[in-house]
DNA sequence: AATGAATGAGGATTCATTCAT
DNA sequence: GATGAATGAATCCTCATTCAT
């Protein structure tokens, strides 16, 4: 019998490294051998994986998408009422696990990846549309049919971060940026509910 | 008779082609040779006149921030008192000639590029700043120690719906755009003031 | 309890799928997992029995001779003398089972092969010279001197026969391919006899 | 003005390059450096003429069929009568610029490429066609409806003798590859006229 | 000023072959 | 016996850049 089971221990090592290199060059002109060689294999098992570059960077996509998702879905578990859920989603966009140098890089390099590449566009629509049904979900409750705007601003204020971010030398600060979301969204609140 | 002058009239229509063939790809994988030919010249002439593929995208860069810069100036130009002054910002923010697919992609791609190019991502923050400041000059006469997060409210904003746009199918749409952010801006000014 | 005498059943499993695959793709460009998939198992293995790519297609080569050599020879059992054992040698040349499309796209490659591998020139001669002494065998009974000359004409025929079969896009038609190989066999008899 | 006129040059050396180098190895399994090498020019230069490999080899099959095609019709010209002719497309078929060794081997292996590379096909295809009609046209004053069979004898033969040349260690001999196919041809001609 | 010519460097991908289990 | 794992070595092709004219 063969050594057996190594695929998904080298596709996700293949993965994280592919969100290491994009995060380290700020570029998606990452070579399939970086990309190996901190995976600790040949570029040749990389592509005997993956079949082609694309799709280990769609894979490293989804990664991070399934990343992001599970930190909302674990934030909302724990939260109660329309109001705190949307406090929740924030704090979730925000948490440490996805607001690092690296993943805000490769969020930034998904976005122009996206423009090339009709799969990644999918996967990133399907982020957009989650985001945004869960936002109205719950703001319909507080402030009715001015729930889609505003969910619109929410969305648009939370990319718009993340992307400024790519520029900053500082480390990010997921506090200070969390606060500008809620802030924004306490003020719809208040006024509109 | 040599060709005098020609420098001028073969740089602008270089970076023109820069900007078409990067919103058209939707990447910075533009060859000199693709943007060169779009400008109706060969590729060695663009080099001659630039030195380099960095120098054209960097040239590009200028072109689209002098081109907003110009549209704020001359909004401002003609608004009056800092409330006026700051919607003047933003529907300059999101006028036409900016807000147009190939426009909106250049400026993603060139967040890419300041990760890189540490020329590109000076110029990224002369924008940064100079909107900070003209943003910041008009709210604290109306909101005070305030001005700064909003003024940082409101420039993620117009950073994020930028990078959306960047993943529609429709046309962008200006109308729309300032809306939203007018509505923040009031917001804030009617709650905070 | 192990598995015992699979090696030859792999072999020839190895050695048909070797055929199939030139003579579908209609090259040597065949690698050795698709070889192996088509014969039901892992390249490795393939490797394990053949030791080399080249053992493989020598294999192929010899297995493809020896049908031929095996179809002359079982046609000639049932011929009654010179003449009538000449047809026989001609029609066995164009017996359905030679002169499959696969079959003759193989033989074209083996020629190719043979340029690059000594051992597949020696096969190929060892074929070419069996012909010869065939022919001549019994031409010389018939034509005397003038033997060796329709050996080498019928030999080439046949040859020109095969490779112009490669060109086409109807199936192979023997019968004919016999016909004109019969025809100047005959017009040699009756001419020079 | 830039240094020019270099295209012509640098794609007949190139063509030139490709024959010697598939005659020497003996397949198609040429790198693009090797032949760009022996052309004495960049593989990347290669590729900037003839835009991929396949249109190299595709340029080099013209030529060897342009060469046999003005052989053909050189020897044409001063030809007389319909027998006469005959003889001379056998001649020029096996003339000395053709029936070269590594044009023999090229021969070869564009019979392989052809059932891989349409425009392979279609160019040999062209040649079997011209070859057909030249022959039959000549034939037909002479033997009548008997021409379409002989001419395909005749195609064989000469193609049979090709390949069978792709296996000799000693020169190619053109007499003696002539002679046979005349030999043949004289035996139609003098037992069906 | 302008460009065809030319190349070095690099990158994605393929594949025969080997090895550990 | 059998195979998944793994890689080194190629190979095609691209491209920024330089140069001669």
């Amino acid at each position: 019998m063969p050594k057996v089971g190594m695929e998904p221990i080298r596709k996700e090592a293949l993965v994280r490294a592919t969100i290491v290199e994009i995060g380290r060059t700020g570029s998606l002109d990452v070579t399939v051998s970086q990309i190996a060689k901190r995976a600790g294999m040949s570029s040749a098992l990389a592509h005997h994986y993956f079949g082609s570059k694309e799709q280990i960077f769609l894979a490293a996509m989804r990664h991070i998408l399934s990343l992001y998702g599970a930190e909302v879905r674990g934030a909302l578990v724990m939260a109660d009422g329309p109001r705190d859920r949307l406090r929740a989603i924030l704090r979730a966009s925000f948490a440490a696990l996805n607001f690092r140098r690296e993943v805000i890089s490769a969020w930034l390099n998904f976005y122009v990846l996206a423009q090339t590449v009709p799969e990644a566009k999918r996967l990133l629509r399907i982020y957009q549309n989650r985001l945004h049904a869960n936002l109205v979900h719950d703001l319909r409750k507080l402030i009715g049919v001015r729930a889609e705007e505003v969910a619109q601003g929410l969305a648009a204020m939370i990319d718009g971060v993340y992307i400024r971010e790519a520029l900053k030398d500082s480390a990010p600060d997921g506090i200070a940026a969390t606060a500008m979301a809620l802030d924004y969204l306490t003020l719809q609140l208040e006024t509109r509910a």
